[in-house]
DNA sequence: AATGAATGAGCATTCATTCAT
DNA sequence: CATGAATGAATGCTCATTCAT
């Protein structure tokens, strides 16, 4: 109340952070508008004049957040050099994020995904973002002959974030969080993917040359070095 | 499954057909009961003497279709003994799954999770078997010593999941799924996995700077043999 | 309530009475559905079985009232041959029709200008009758050498009605219609125009060309004899 | 006419024309306050130091409009001393004042009467002295032996003005209002009232039996054989 | 006088669900 | 079993109006 006074520039504000609160808290569709101007302590109406409707909100929710978290992953990253542990960074960084907003998380992970307009017409360029910066890193690690040659980093890239996307969810659905290991389990994942990516060790993986009876798939064609599936359009 | 036997034991049936192409057309919320009853040639009111109510058709939807994939997924895994390949089997058919069935896959992939019950109170069994499957086969494959004992197979199987599901998704909402190659992806993954998992490679810790004997965990990192990473709810 | 046990084919009925006396009593935009649908004794949504929306039941109110005020002024017209006697008729039929249907005719006269889509871009058809049936008369006048035939149908059809209407919505909208002899007012009228529609008197207009002081348009060029000015299309 | 004598003595009334343009534009409904501020190059607020609300500004309209076309009608009237002529000079004022500022003519016949006050509360005090002009030209033609004594003036003000009116009305409604001949509606009109109201012819009464050769005009063609009056589209 | 950010009342409409037949 | 007419709860959004500056 004392130096409330200058309402005009963190009004905005106060109605995003109210509407994470209420979003996480209700989700999306129960979560009236008027819920989220008394929260924000403003008029229904004048949440109208920062946001275009209540999708909108929820959408710019995503860019600003998202354009954080992206500044805090890029900070966070730039403490190391080798890319194997910006991997590693990557991955505790993604997993802290979560322990330490859980209401955005909750937001982010699940309430974004009932809006029609975001999974269906919107471009999540802040997504893509996020997720390109860890194919940079697979794409560094294979230039320092850390990474095999041979994985496509693109589908690297997704298949790591649904790893951590879905313990993410899990996590955040999950009513007992304190029996969870966030901190073990991205330690788990990350080793996991670092150990299928990378290269000095002969892969034991079923090659075309291998004509050992148990191999699988001898003419197994996994694999594309260059930009292989393509992103959803 | 309960008293279908009269007159006309597809009444049911064909709801829930109908119930899966209108919820993949138009998504769960937007679809309306008389769509799917106009589509599946009944009275509203019919709907009503074989689900709950709509929410309830999509659950029925899910624990039915997914009991379905599960029969599907033993009968193609009962065609090998290799837990590696059996792994491989299973990311097939997951993938096949998709592709063969693009309206289902997309209410299971897309529209269930705008489920608020699902998402916050329902314990989907179904889900936890399809994954459970997996976690047998790492199991399995660390008694065969062909999968390092340090994987934490709870662990694993989310993750594989969520790499999956992640690829899935995007390909489901893909606009032009002919330009991603879901076969490829598949091998990709499965791939990527069975190297981090995989025994007789001596895991090379991260740092290439640190040779310190101090290594975490060198030989057990991160793993939590026992109850691990617990589930939701 | 003896035989309103059928209430099936009514129920539409007497949401259009409930209508008339609620757009006449509220006005057009204050009348709420639930005003209407508390009267009609039905639920709010049970009037969108029936009417599009809240305009559609104004536009249907006009459609199915105008029809049968035509009715019944096509009967009473039939009581007379004689177009003169018959126009009068119209004018009583007018009047009459206002004094006792006074909220249809607060409705129609007033209410439904309201609606943009009314003024804008509804063809009021059941309007263009009622207006054509005067037209009729007054061919039928000519026909017979009783209304000279340098009057225009259409245009006259246009200048008796809005002095009809002009009077009508005045003592719509008069406090005090008791004093408001429309009887009178109609016969006035009436009489008015038959005088200045009718043969037999030479015209005495005066017309700047004519210096004759009495003779009015010798070269008026106003008339047209036959069925000219077409009607709004 | 209040205050407006200081700084800018204009704001005002750019104000009403904005509201004129805008109401004739969008309608009085549709019209929104910031639409005529922003149109009259003022602040929302600054409206309402100079109109008590939006409805006002209409009725202001109303009056000063009013107010200007009574002036204007009475100078065209002074310019004949002949009762009858200034009658004719009443009509053609009257439509071509509707010819001349059809946005003007748009609020005043169409707009205005969707405001509830104007209709249910309102005394325009500006249309009665605008049909008392009539009434009294009646007055002075009577007095002159120009027009029967028998007819209402007060009666016939209103007759007058309705038929005006409507026409306007369809004329400003029409979307092809060059195919619609207000002048020559005009004197149309005028004749038939002036017709109708005037001495000199013994008044027939209606009787069908009547077969006066007088054929009316027969000599007088009165034609347009182009397109006449037009209607509105 | 002028501004324009903030207010908040107000309501048509949808559609899942029920139940009399 | 089946029907489908009827129900009625539930809410996002607009925009005329205000008032602190």
């Amino acid at each position: 109340m004392s130096s409330a006074e200058t309402s005009r520039p963190d009004k905005r504000d106060r109605i995003i952070e109210a509407a994470v609160e209420v979003f996480a808290d209700k989700g999306f569709r129960a979560a009236r508008i008027s819920d989220i101007a008394r929260k924000a302590g403003v008029a229904d109406g004048t949440i109208y004049l920062y946001f275009k409707n209540k999708e909108d909100l929820l959408l710019v929710i995503f860019e600003e957040k998202m354009a954080l978290l992206l500044d805090m992953l890029q900070a966070t990253l730039a403490e190391s050099q080798d890319p194997i542990d910006r991997i590693r960074a990557y991955a505790r960084h993604h997993f802290r994020a979560i322990e330490e907003h859980p209401a955005l998380a909750q937001v982010l992970q699940v309430e974004l995904r009932q809006s029609h307009r975001f999974l269906r017409e919107y471009r999540p360029e802040m997504l893509w973002r996020y997720l390109d910066v860890f194919g940079e890193l697979v794409r560094a690690g294979q230039a320092a002959g850390r990474v095999r040659p041979d994985v496509d980093p693109f589908l690297a890239q997704w298949a790591f974030f649904g790893a951590l996307d879905e313990i993410s969810i899990q996590w955040v659905l999950s009513r007992k969080r304190d029996r969870f290991n966030l901190e073990n389990a991205a330690s788990q994942v990350v080793e996991l993917f670092l150990r299928g990516m990378e290269s000095g060790c002969a892969p034991q993986t079923p090659s075309p040359s291998d004509p050992s009876p148990s191999n699988p798939s001898p003419s197994n064609p996994t694999v594309r070095p260059s930009s292989p599936a393509r992103s959803p359009s």
